[in-house]
DNA sequence: CTGTTAGCGCGTTCAA
DNA sequence: TTGAACGCGCTAACAG
């Protein structure tokens, strides 16, 4: 049923060694061996098994790449950085999705262990000590991708965001806005939650601004949570003249759920996010944020973890990006 | 380095058949000796080979699926209607993305089959000769998932994609519209291009309009291109009064290319597309459009490809899902 | 209920 | 430049 290099072998005239040796692209091998092994290869469709290929040499040439959220866009981006690196090392990444669940997210460290890829990048997403445990007892190199532990043990590469979430900030108090309301994401997500909230708060604090907490509320990330985290800001008696969203998509809801209030974006509100994802320029008014280079995040963290993997040894392993705001619609003066 | 079964039966005083046992729960194990194996296993963190186990089993328990390309919402939902199924019926999934490329399409289902997946998903997009020649030499079921050959040689589960794009004109038709515009995606593409093209085709004809060429345009599905071509349609002489897209986000891009011509959405122009994904309630006015069931398409293939690699019998090998339209705003009376 | 023994398909010495 | 032989970690009969 299933040609092996045994049948190839035969069919060649010559021993299994010398068919490892030319799909390996072995040098030592003569010309002529070589292009008849290769007839019999087309001849009989033999593709190798990449398991039994990994038993032998303990090297699966495949990175295994966990994904907390597939629908959610930024990682879309990221993934693409991720692969272009990749193929130029010459590895195979494979995705696997959580869910946005942390125990699927163990489960699929896990499995991914045990399928024995070369290395493992986990992107965006809280690092806890369940994570950490899971990433212990790997014996490949991992690489937090847009997010980072705590205690910056394993290798990372991200974005500062409590500076971008400060700078987002702080543009609107550049405006003149002093009542500023935060759609936050949750507070248990260390990057994308607690790190863009304190950048918030510290901002506010050096503006002179006192921090008011009926002015944030904490969303899921999702378009809807955005529009309803605006609609309470709207309800308030007395409503915030501008709005930092913690993503794209919150912000998206958020401007929608103004227009539906039959006010205007920027003239009656302000909003600005980070991420800067492709849905920034898909809303009118277009979205102003603080932008991430997920691009960047990905091809970075992959090289990184070529370097790990190949045991190169790495000057830095918690890489930071810089990130940058960019101007749209979504921010007027008062 | 690396704690092998072995290893676990001399901790456990057993041999390594007793430790695959338990491993594999086989109940033919006594439980004081089970009990003693996981003891072992904890006490050394054994974690199983997937890759020795494959090629002893022969079966890897994980299904390939090939996406066509990861930012592409659509795809989002229908991963999350295999992945359901998948983690009922116990299987791993593993995406793979193709950045829309057909060439990276072919070499990931060779990467996928080399790994030897159980069976193999393949996502929309274009089934090309090369495809079915890549699929032919795989000795595992494969299954097209919101796409299908021409010959539906193929299992698949997918629209009617033709009929869709018929009913999403039609709809512009009871309202009234004689002057339609299309934007199409590549007529290479069978599904989301050619067969929805000839939905409107036949629409028009069916409703008595004449086909006129000037009012198609094709787009690459993304919203630059749909509001590249609505650009276009404003500024014809005589401009269509109602557009059809093939998808939603290039249907957004035409959307705002109107309201930024200073033009009215459904006023001037009416917009109805097919997809219905997420962004359809993220856009003002809200998209009318043709659903497809996304998380269905996924989950039946899925189901579909658990029973040809249990080796059930199917009595329907290509199975086509309903769909229906989604009324929003976005279509009006002329 | 448990242990022994073959392979699974391939990479990799070591000789020749 | 080539081949023979071993072993990667595990499952699957087959015995006992």
């Amino acid at each position: 049923m299933t040609v092996t290099i045994y049948d190839v072998a035969r069919e060649a005239g010559v021993s299994m060694a010398t068919v490892s040796r030319v799909v390996n692209n072995n040098p030592n091998v003569k010309p002529a061996t070589r292009k008849k092994v290769y007839e019999a290869i087309e001849r009989l469709g033999y593709r190798p098994n990449a398991v039994a290929r990994g038993l032998a040499s303990k090297k699966t040439t495949t990175v295994g790449v966990v994904i907390p959220d597939i629908s959610n866009a930024i990682f879309a981006e990221v993934a693409r950085g991720i692969e272009d690196i990749a193929n130029m090392y010459h590895y195979n990444i494979i995705l696997c999705n959580a869910d946005k669940k942390k125990d699927k997210e163990i489960r699929v460290i896990n499995t991914l262990l045990e399928k024995q890829v070369d290395g493992l990048l986990f992107m965006g997403g809280a690092v806890t000590d369940d994570h950490l445990q899971a990433f212990r007892t790997a014996n490949v190199p991992i690489v937090l991708c847009a997010t980072s532990d705590d205690n910056n043990q394993i290798p990372s590469v991200d974005i500062d965001h409590e500076e971008a979430a400060f700078d987002a900030v702080m543009k609107l108090v550049s405006q003149g806005h002093k009542r500023i309301a935060m759609i936050s994401g949750t507070l248990q997500d260390p990057s994308n939650g607690y790190a863009r909230f304190q950048g918030y708060k510290r901002a506010l604090e050096q503006a002179g601004i006192t921090y008011d907490d009926t002015l944030v509320r904490i969303g899921n990330y999702r378009y809807e949570s955005g529009a309803e985290a605006m609609k309470y800001f709207i309800e308030l008696s007395e409503r915030p003249t501008a709005v930092f969203s913690a993503t794209d998509e919150m912000a998206i809801g958020a401007i929608h759920c103004i227009q539906d209030s039959g006010l205007q974006v920027p003239a009656d509100i302000s909003i600005i996010s980070v991420d800067n994802s492709r849905m920034a320029s898909m809303v009118r008014p277009q979205l102003t944020a603080v932008a991430q280079p997920m691009y960047d995040i990905g091809a970075v963290s992959m090289r990184l973890l070529t370097k790990l993997m190949k045991k190169e040894n790495v000057e830095q392993s918690k890489v930071t990006l810089p990130h940058e705001i960019v101007i749209r619609q979504s921010v007027g003066g008062i």
